[in-house]
RNA sequence: GCGCCCGUAGCUCAGUCGGAUAGAGCAUCAGCCUUCUAAGCUGAGGGUCGCUGGUUCGAUUCCAGCCGGGCGCACCA
């Protein structure tokens, strides 16, 4: 796995003790573990520590403290690289880096621009991922948002590190509850018509309904005292579908949520895609008929227990119809699938698993992606949801409320598998307790230093001219390290397809970043007399000033950068 | 009953391919703030990482068993 430019300097000298000490005879093992390197928790421990001596101690049968002095003796280059190497109890080896290779990370930054962080750890690999897929039968609510937002970043994540990826929607637009919605619609528009018509019992009985109703008298005109054609439940439910699915493309379009691929569950009846897998099946014993059903042997790949495909009526059910989905998925050539889905569908995973092994694939081929339910709150306050009375809170109002930015923010602040608390009142609050705003408001604050600096005749410098030397002071240095780890950050949240790992990051970026404004300057004061009461002033240089604008102009990057990756906009100015 | 997820500070949560004295935000408390680059700043207190065993030099992290919460166990989707 790549890391910063920093991280892998020093992996390369570590192996290269490693390597240097095996050939004088100091070490006998063959593999070397994993060099990850992690900034310590406490300053006095250096930037880097390696646990690799305690690692290979069982393997090389000595102590780890002193295989730690063995590669410590055996560091290449020790001198350039670092300004301290230390040993400390059972075995960590210490590392501080000379400053001159952290300005090193200001300049991979601007060379990299807006590619600063990305990998190639897919390789070109084909992945798809699966979300919302939301019956057309109704608006989106907050849950739909919470699983729009993780899909669209996983997409712009898994993108970031080199995976071909594709963000698909599958329409549910077949069987029983679009027949009910088509039913409820046509009952609406009867009535419209002045025509006594009742909702099914089942049926959806929300205020939306009868405004597509009414939409669709406005298309197919009243049919006031006439018999209705026999046809027009089925043009009126036709219609119904069209305008819900147009509802909820132009939400996810204000939610800022692009799809690259529909796909109509419908279209695999019709194209017989259904028949065909379940012959497919049936082909390789794996259904078998029972009580008058077809039955999906998942239990042969771990599932709990076979299950049914096609009823005793003779109607598929709704796993038939997921099966054709998800054969014509591999059949399309990705290497890998991920679904988002709802955290009560949870109990699914193994027989969908076990379709990935009935095609021959392991089952990992399939990652599901769990989205846990939404508690939204008003000033701390729970907000009432009953989905009974139809009176859900949709993800149209809380776009319109907190604006798309803040909705994914906070949608994707959390582990998706956890439940989540989301304050409206506090998304749409200008202070440093929405972390929204914060983290935002640090990109804007960093973007109006180019302004006052432009009126005031101040160039803006670039990494590869300015005398980056100048910045050795811990709140300098510790804001490079943070920007160092970033790529290592991008790349454990693709691999374990969390991008709140993310979210938390730019928070803690966007916390230095205010720390630091906060503490030094960085443009000149204006006037002449800012000898300021106690207290011994920072010096600052115009050299000062053209380094610490190039650490403001790496911070804007990769809070750009990290905000693009989740879909979120960075403003200039707020 | 079986299965999956969750259990970390008062609250909301990070962190675990096993590593050092477990972190952040909010809240609380204590100071500072005659202000500019933009919407205040600095600090403090606060913990048996649900419980009990096991593996290990070392466990919040891995394993087993419990406890608590959520969800799922359809010829529904």
């Amino acid at each position: 796995m790549s890391q910063g430019v920093v991280q892998e300097m020093v992996a390369t000298a570590l192996l290269g003790a490693l390597n240097g000490a095996k050939q004088k005879g100091q070490l006998k093992t063959d593999a070397w573990p994993a060099l990850t390197l992690d900034a310590p928790k406490r300053p006095e421990w250096g930037d880097l520590a390696s646990t690799v001596a305690m690692s290979l101690a069982s393997s090389e049968q000595r102590p780890p403290y002193d295989i730690a002095q063995i590669i410590v003796d055996n560091l290449p280059r020790r001198e350039q690289l670092f300004e301290r190497v230390e040993i400390v109890r059972p075995g960590f080896v210490n590392l501080t880096v000379k400053p001159a290779l952290w300005q090193e990370v200001l300049k991979e930054i601007e060379a990299s621009g807006t590619a600063y962080g990305t990998a190639d750890l897919g390789r070109g690999r084909r992945v798809q991922v699966e979300y919302v897929s939301a019956n057309p039968t109704g608006p989106l609510h907050v849950g739909h948002g919470r699983g729009a937002a993780v899909g669209q970043a996983l997409v712009r994540l898994l993108k970031a590190v080199g995976y071909d990826v594709t963000g698909e929607y599958y329409i549910n637009d077949a069987g029983r509850q679009m027949k009910l919605f088509g039913a409820s619609v046509y009952a609406r528009y009867l009535e419209l018509c002045g025509q006594s018509a009742a909702v099914p019992e089942d049926g959806y009985h929300g205020a939306y309904i009868t405004a597509v109703a009414e939409r669709i008298k406005g298309k197919l005109g009243g049919a006031p005292g006439h018999p209705a054609p026999a046809d027009l439940e089925d043009r009126c439910r036709a219609l119904a579908y069209q305008e819900m699915l147009g509802l909820i493309r132009e939400d996810l379009t204000s939610f800022g949520v692009e799809f690259q691929s529909w796909f109509s569950e419908a279209s695999l009846h019709e194209s017989q895609a259904v028949e065909q897998v379940l012959d497919e099946l049936k082909s390789r014993g794996l259904l078998l008929e029972q009580d008058g059903a077809l039955w999906f042997r998942s239990s042969a790949f771990g599932d709990e227990k076979d299950r049914v495909v096609k009823k005793q009526d003779g109607e598929y059910t709704y796993l038939a119809a997921d099966i054709a989905y998800h054969r014509d998925k591999l059949r399309r050539g990705y290497d890998l699938l991920i679904d988002v889905w709802g955290a009560d569908h949870h109990g699914y995973i193994p027989r969908m698993q076990a379709v990935m092994q009935a095609y021959g694939h392991p089952k990992e081929r399939l990652h599901v992606v769990l989205v846990q339910l939404v508690k939204l709150l008003r000033g701390g306050v729970e907000v009432k949801m009953s989905k009974r009375t139809g009176s859900f809170i949709t993800m149209r109002e809380v776009i319109d409320e907190v604006g798309a930015d803040a909705a994914k923010f906070f949608f994707l602040m959390r582990d998706s598998r956890t439940h989540l608390d989301f304050d409206l009142e506090l998304a749409t609050q200008r202070s440093a307790d929405n972390p929204v705003y914060y983290v935002q408001y640090a990109h804007a604050r960093i973007c109006s230093l180019w302004r006052v600096a432009a009126e005031r005749g101040i160039p803006r410098p670039l990494a590869i001219e300015a005398d980056l030397s100048v910045l050795t002071d811990p709140d300098e240095l510790g804001l490079i390290r943070k920007l160092s780890a970033f790529p290592e950050i991008l790349q454990t949240s693709a691999a374990a397809f969390e991008p709140h790992r993310i979210t938390y990051y730019l928070q803690q970026l966007a916390a230095l970043l205010h720390t630091f404004y906060n503490k030094h300057r960085i443009l000149p004061a204006m006037g002449d007399q800012e000898q300021s009461d106690a207290g011994p002033t920072e010096e600052l240089t115009p050299d000062k000033t053209a380094a610490r604008l190039v650490l403001m102009r790496g911070v804007q990057q990769v809070i750009h950068n990290g905000l693009a990756v989740l879909g979120i906009s960075a403003p200039e100015k707020m």
